[in-house]
DNA sequence: ATAGGGTTAG
């Protein structure tokens, strides 16, 4: 019976599915086929492409595959509109190989046509397969003949932006203009797009400025392109001209605007148009607040930044509504935000708030790279090693190295850098990453081994501004001045561009190396010759740089002329340079100053007393300690620590918590003797304290940086060199004891302050008294 | 059918 009204029903049966098609109603479509087959109505080839479009439409795999296994049966697939709706249906599910299978079938019976390769087309590059999009679009067109139509640029157009595939791009804008097809707005669109992200500004401009009919998103894409490469007020002037035309602006629009800001780290601005976009009734979404979080960690704003955690909390459905479900892009965000706000601990209470498996790599950068730079190194490698041991995999990125790098810089840990080096070459798929190489450089100089630094450095195949900074630097940092001043000629003639940064590694190289005169030039001639006005932090290079060779009086005037307030370093360098040349009045004034800027740190304070202790005026350092207990301000203790075999070793000053304490001691006091029957005298006034000479004596033998180098000697094998690293300034007499030590000990003693390298080694130190 | 985002160095 059915059979007699075969024709007729079919045809009805599509017109509901249609019906229910056209209208969104995907579950009606579904099940009214499901209906249709029970009821054993045969599909015909106009059924199968409104289910699969359906099917496509939720998802939903396992009703495509079963209608899919039908149309086989009954051989429409044959047909060039149910395979075609086929391989929009496997692709919409995520399953590119099947989708892929059906095309590539789809020839055998010789049924492609355009909207085929489009479909397959559109299918790589949505799911992130830009090169293989390309590659068939080229054989499309080279090896089958077919002729692109607007719907083939649009797919096309998208891959050749992401790949910055620039010569593809212009051979397709060509085409889009001889086959006239440049008039559509999404072809523009996506040609637009595609010059921005190929970083062709102008390009993109003239494309933008011909299009007859622009809509959102073109000017989206332009705003977003010149914030996206810097030309930020372009930016700017384009998201005002949008207003000031009345162009309807959208979420993405102010997206893009307030990540422009942020990404020049003008947070507050950031933060403006923020409000405005709210005042003006536009809905922001994830991307928006992760643009705005930037902003507000680039400023360290932490009220606002806390604002924004509170909307993101009070509107999760909004937040949702853009498909990236499983990723953290706001609470890796917020991490990073709290981070940089210095308020690590928050920070750290996100990061667990997470689950293992939703831990994502960003999530374990932002909070090492949090550690590392605003709370405590060692923790942030710790949390790097803790990455290799969790069960998800988890694996460092570039990113992630370079604050494990910066980590490892901070605590001078030689051996987990290069651990750290050796994972970078063992998963290295190309070159290793400039940033990466930069950080390496830095590291082996902060670790004392300027040597391998440079071996880096010589090994890389490019490099940039930073790469040659951190080689000055490193070479600064080792007493190496002549060196620096080299490789900063050899920088310049290769035509790089020199910034602040460049010039204070420089003007530091000279201090550090006594080379007073060169420093005084190159300072001279920072704005003439290097087009680099000098700021706060030259200026307390120079005062620095003079202060050491005593020439106070000289650094006194190089502060009277700065063109602005000197700040507080300014006036620590120069206290700190009378304490070491014992100029009471002028560090007085110093001193003085510093209560007056409101910058009474530790440090001021604790410079002061042992300016008064050095000069025997016990009374004002009494009154310095009885001031600093009064303001509740406490020294931070001197502490150094030792790299061995089995680790690192840490001791505070009149250490006794080691287990071989006895044994340090017992070595130490051994030793101390040796050097004074060739000629080494304790230098008391290095005690600071108002005691008797002989109990002097004995709290110098308790300096960390004693009792790490006794542990180093216990410890390391002979010949190796002896690597210490302490918080503060060395101690002067540890100076002296170390210079003696050096002659009678089989290590090199590499040792670093808060300020520079000593390297110990036949009775000298490299830093030739310049400390 | 087209557009927007985050983490790294001296």
């Amino acid at each position: 019976m059915q059979d007699h009204f075969a024709d007729d029903g079919v045809y009805h049966w599509n017109s509901l599915i249609r019906f229910h098609g056209d209208n969104g109603r995907v579950t009606e479509v579904v099940s009214v086929f499901r209906l249709m087959h029970s009821l054993s109505w045969a599909p015909d080839n106009y059924t199968f492409p409104f289910v699969f479009k359906a099917c496509g439409e939720i998802s939903s795999s396992r009703c495509g595959a079963s209608a899919h296994a039908l149309s086989l049966v009954t051989g429409f697939n044959s047909n060039v509109f149910v395979g075609n709706a086929l391989v929009a249906m496997y692709a919409r599910c995520g399953f590119l190989g099947d989708a892929r299978k059906v095309f590539d079938e789809m020839s055998v019976e010789g049924v492609w046509d355009v909207v085929s390769w489009n479909t397959i087309i559109a299918s790589y590059a949505k799911l992130g397969k830009p090169k293989m999009a390309l590659e068939m679009f080229s054989r499309m067109s080279n090896e089958f003949g077919f002729r692109p139509d607007d719907i083939t640029l649009v797919n096309v157009i998208p891959p050749c932006a992401s790949l910055g595939a620039r010569s593809l791009g212009k051979q397709l804008h060509g085409f889009a203009i001889t086959s006239e097809r440049i008039q559509n707005t999404f072809v523009g669109n996506g040609l637009v797009d595609m010059y921005a992200k190929c970083w062709m500004m102008d390009e993109a401009n003239k494309v933008f400025s011909n299009m007859s009919v622009k809509d959102v998103v073109s000017w989206n894409a332009m705003v977003a392109g010149y914030s996206q490469i810097g030309r930020f007020d372009d930016a700017v002037k384009l998201f005002e001209k949008m207003q000031e035309e009345k162009i309807k602006t959208d979420v993405v629009t102010w997206s893009a605007a307030i990540s422009g800001y942020a990404q020049r780290g003008l947070g507050y601005e950031a933060l403006g148009v923020c409000r405005q976009m709210l005042s003006s009734g536009v809905k922001p979404n994830e991307v928006t607040l992760i643009s705005v979080l930037s902003g507000c960690a680039s400023v360290q704003a932490l009220m606002h930044g806390k604002e924004i955690h509170c909307y993101a909390i009070k509107h999760p459905i909004d937040l949702c509504k853009n498909g990236h479900g499983d990723d953290n892009m706001v609470i890796n965000q917020l991490i990073d935000m709290y981070a940089k706000c210095k308020k690590v601990d928050i920070a750290r209470a996100m990061f667990d708030s997470l689950s293992p498996k939703e831990r994502d790599v960003v999530s374990w950068t932002v909070m090492i790279g949090g550690y590392s730079h605003h709370g405590d190194a060692n923790k942030a490698l710790k949390l790097f090693s803790e990455m290799f041991e969790q069960d998800y995999q988890t694996r460092p990125n570039a990113f992630t190295i370079s604050c494990a790098l910066g980590a490892c810089s901070s605590l001078a840990a030689l051996r987990i850098g290069k651990q750290i080096h050796a994972y970078v070459l063992r998963n290295q798929q190309n070159e290793v990453p400039l940033f990466v190489s930069n950080c390496l450089i830095d590291m082996y100089a902060k670790c004392g081994d300027i040597g391998v630094g440079r071996l880096v450095f010589d090994n890389m195949p490019k490099r940039n501004e930073v790469t040659w900074t951190s080689l000055i630097s490193g070479y600064g940092m080792h007493g190496y001045g002549e060196v620096a001043l080299g490789i900063f000629d050899e920088m310049r003639k290769m035509g790089f561009e020199l910034d602040g940064v460049t010039l204070l590694v420089v003007l530091y190289a000279c201090s550090h190396s006594g080379m007073i005169d060169q420093g005084m030039e190159y300072f001279n001639r920072m704005k003439t010759d290097f087009g680099v006005s000098p700021g706060p932090e030259h200026y307390a290079c120079m005062v620095d740089l003079l202060g050491r060779a005593g020439q106070l009086n000289a650094a006194l005037s190089h502060i009277e002329e700065m063109p602005m307030e000197p700040p507080p370093v300014v006036w620590v360098a120069l206290l700190s340079c009378c304490r070491t040349h014992g100029k009471v009045e002028l560090g007085e004034y110093a001193a003085k100053k510093l209560t007056e800027l409101a910058s009474n740190n530790d440090g001021t304070f604790t410079l002061l007393s042992n300016l008064y202790a050095n000069a025997r005026r016990w009374k004002d350092v009494a009154r310095i300690r009885s001031l600093m207990k009064h303001k509740g301000i406490q020294k931070r203790p001197g502490c150094s620590w030792v790299e061995g075999i089995k680790g690192t070793t840490t001791f505070f000053v009149g250490d006794k918590t080691h287990p071989r304490a006895k044994e340090i001691y017992q070595v130490l006091s051994e030793y101390i003797q040796r050097i004074k029957d060739i000629g080494y005298v304790p230098e008391t006034d290095f005690a600071l304290h108002d005691v008797d000479n002989e109990e002097k004596g004995d709290l110098l033998l308790e300096h960390s940086e004693k009792l790490a180098l006794a542990f180093g000697i216990l410890t390391t094998p002979q010949g190796a060199a002896i690597r210490i690293t302490k918080n503060l300034r060395v101690c002067g007499d540890c100076h002296t004891a170390f210079t003696y030590l050096s002659r009678i000990i089989d290590h090199e003693i590499i040792l670093r302050d808060s300020s520079r390298f000593h390297h110990f080694k036949n009775g000298m130190c490299s830093c030739k008294g310049y400390w």
